[in-house]
DNA sequence: ACTTCCCATAACTGTTTGGTTATGTGTTGG
DNA sequence: CCAACACATAACCAAACAGTTATGGGAAGT
């Protein structure tokens, strides 16, 4: 899988979504995260592996706690590829799509 | 699946957002698509209603032909979560970040 | 009318995903 | 030293995914 491809799976997922926005506040150790779900410690390790190799995340390990933080670098390009479809959701395009709309509805 | 999650799911298949891709350049019927492409048809029909579900893509019949275009709307609350990472990934925040971060907890 | 074309859906299949419980490894505290 | 803690990984499972072939429906061409 090319870097950009695992970038989109990883954040494909709400709970990942969730513990990338956690990560914004500042690092936090798994337990920490962990306090803000409903499942099981090994299901948060391998959320936390996919964002790893996704690399959307960082650890240390400090003590026997090992600390995730953001590494958002990946997600510019999903900015960006995303901000080529701006001037589609924001231009006259609601006026015309509509006017396309009602054309292809045709069945009135 | 709420609205929003639908199209982070649309988008993270490589597939799709190539078939997005090739409608920013216009409206496109189905076998004008799978001319890109190496599956079968039912193939593309699959990905497209994803792409309808997801609200990212609008169809109209014409003829015998259905005539897909692009419906972006949808792609603008990605472009806007994705936004919160902005500040994480075009500033010096290898440092900074985790001078935020100890700041932000206030554990020091 | 009949065939061909465009497309969707159904039914099936192997693979991936997201969860589980069980276990192991390294660190800390008593 | 040893129990408890923090975390990862292994093994397993059901559900979702992305593809396939087969089929069917509506519009076009002859």
């Amino acid at each position: 899988m090319t870097e950009a491809a695992a970038v989109y799976r990883a954040i494909a997922d709400p709970t990942r979504r969730s513990i990338l926005d956690l990560l914004r506040a500042g690092e936090r150790a798994v337990v920490e995260l962990l306090e803000h779900f409903r499942f099981s410690q090994p299901a948060l390790s391998k959320h936390l592996k996919v964002l790893r190799e996704a690399r959307l995340v960082k650890v240390r390990k400090v003590g026997r706690e090992r600390r995730y933080r953001l590494d958002a670098k990946a997600l510019r390009e999903v900015h960006d590829w995303v901000g080529h479809y701006r001037s589609f959701w924001n231009a006259r395009l609601d006026r015309l799509g509509g006017v396309l709309d009602d054309l292809s509805r045709g069945d009135d």
